[in-house]
DNA sequence: TGTCAACTATTGTCTTACAATTGAGGCGCC
DNA sequence: GGCGCCTCAATTGTAAGACAATAGTTGACA
């Protein structure tokens, strides 16, 4: 099928140089387009070589990249080799979970603009969870909101069943599409909202508005439920805000002692 | 720093084995961590291979995994080498949309799914996009409705400004966050889209649509605003609906024909 | 002083070889 | 004859060395 010499000619003509990246790309686009169907195997790295007319260590670097965006998956040992792989939801999300992760490090979000991000698509995703959520979601959410009640949970740990919350009612919505989108932004937040400390009042109004929230679901009263989330938002921003507010008190405090002490 | 054999023995140890995979994650983490700053050179790859005490083929495809995911980008020639690179939201927004729309490819997403979330998902926008909008984002939305009026525009045409309208609405929002979320989403399923073939009655009616939540946000009526997308959802789906009931006609017509011919 | 050419450092690719892993089929044993 | 073990072969993973391509640097020369 292949003409052997495809990939070379590609690259070298459109002088984007690096032949694995080539060849990476024409393996992509077959697969893409359907013509290597998920479970099929790749011929071997030493076949593919001599298909493309280029060594096995160039292969293997296309081959690398496939894998790193997890389109392939490889096995050693006999009928090993490159296995096309089907991309579940929920690699979908953890992919894309660690890409906002990564984007929400390296571009310095501030933790206001990450929540009203977060609770606007969290938005989205109520009028339809109110609609149509499954017992199971109310269920796993009314078990989070148990969890948060216990004045043991680390602070690390009540963050981590907020976080369970919410996507339960983000999965509520019964749109794949729209939870690996919003359970991916929200679980991608949790950085952010680890770096809180969550005092027992604290943790008492959040946990709260989290039963409000689930009751409102439950009778499917989807304006109580956005006037909730609402509420939840605000009050996130105004735990940021004086967290914000306190870590700078606290600068010019050692600031001031340091000048004292100089 | 690092020691020589860290790679390896974490290798050996956790048994995932694969070298390149250990070393792609200790520079991964080292670049997430901030040891590593953006703009910064490693290592060249022999040092890279001296120091983790491996060969330089297996650090080869380690710098081939991380490039994969645009972390680093490398260049050839003396004062080359491999560089952090800096992901800019537009990277992880181009990213989140090839990966959204592999996701909607791979696991067959039906129109009515991949529609309904990404009106969900845009309706988050909009109160956003209505308390705070820039007139440049008003002056795109409104160059993009004069382009959908030209009636010469070709489908793919037609589509694409549909989607760029779309995109300025989300921006007007002015949160980047929210924007590589909703774009790279509205993006990817420009190619549901296309598939879908604008006659002028229903280009007249989007174009319609598209004026009125012009309209809506300009005067900053959210509820007017969010009205307007709900109708331009309803809409979309209504067409969606037809393009399948019509399809499952020709179908049939095409059976039927062919059982008459036989 | 300006320009050009050789140099050098670095990545990209090729070749060959060996190690590790795993499935399969053959062999012996029960 | 059936079952289990064992060797074998196919395949990927890793290694080492060499050459090609590229681009900045430096030195020589006009």
């Amino acid at each position: 099928m292949d003409r052997p010499t495809d990939a070379r000619a590609a690259a070298r003509e459109s002088r984007c140089g690096d032949l694995s990246v080539a060849i990476a790309d024409q393996i992509r686009t077959a697969i893409l387009e359907g013509r290597l169907i998920e479970g099929e195997r790749l011929p071997s790295e030493a076949e593919l070589a001599a298909n493309f007319g280029v060594s096995r260590p160039t292969v293997r670097e296309a081959l690398k990249r496939l894998a790193a965006q997890n389109l392939i998956r490889t096995r050693r040992g006999a009928a090993g080799g490159a296995f096309v792989r089907k991309l579940s939801f929920d690699d979908v999300r953890a992919q894309m979970q660690a890409l906002t992760t990564l984007a929400l490090s390296m571009n310095a979000v501030d933790f206001e603009t990450a929540c009203e991000a977060r609770f606007a698509l969290e938005a989205a995703a109520v009028p339809l969870a109110a609609a149509r959520h499954g017992s199971e979601h109310l269920a796993r959410m009314q078990a989070e909101i148990a969890r948060q009640e216990d004045p043991a949970l680390s602070d690390q740990a009540f963050c981590a069943s907020d976080v369970a919350f919410h996507v339960a009612l983000v999965e509520a919505a019964g749109n794949p599409v729209l939870t690996f989108q919003l359970a991916s932004a929200i679980e991608a937040m949790q950085p952010l909202m680890n770096m809180i400390t969550y005092t027992q009042r604290k943790r008492a109004i959040i946990t709260s508005l989290h039963r409000k929230l689930h009751a409102a679901i439950a009778i499917e009263d989807r304006e109580r439920a956005l006037d909730v989330l609402d509420r939840l938002a605000r009050y996130t921003l105004e735990i940021g805000e004086a967290i914000r507010a306190d870590r700078a008190n606290r600068h010019a405090g050692r600031g001031a002692a340091a000048a004292e002490g100089g």
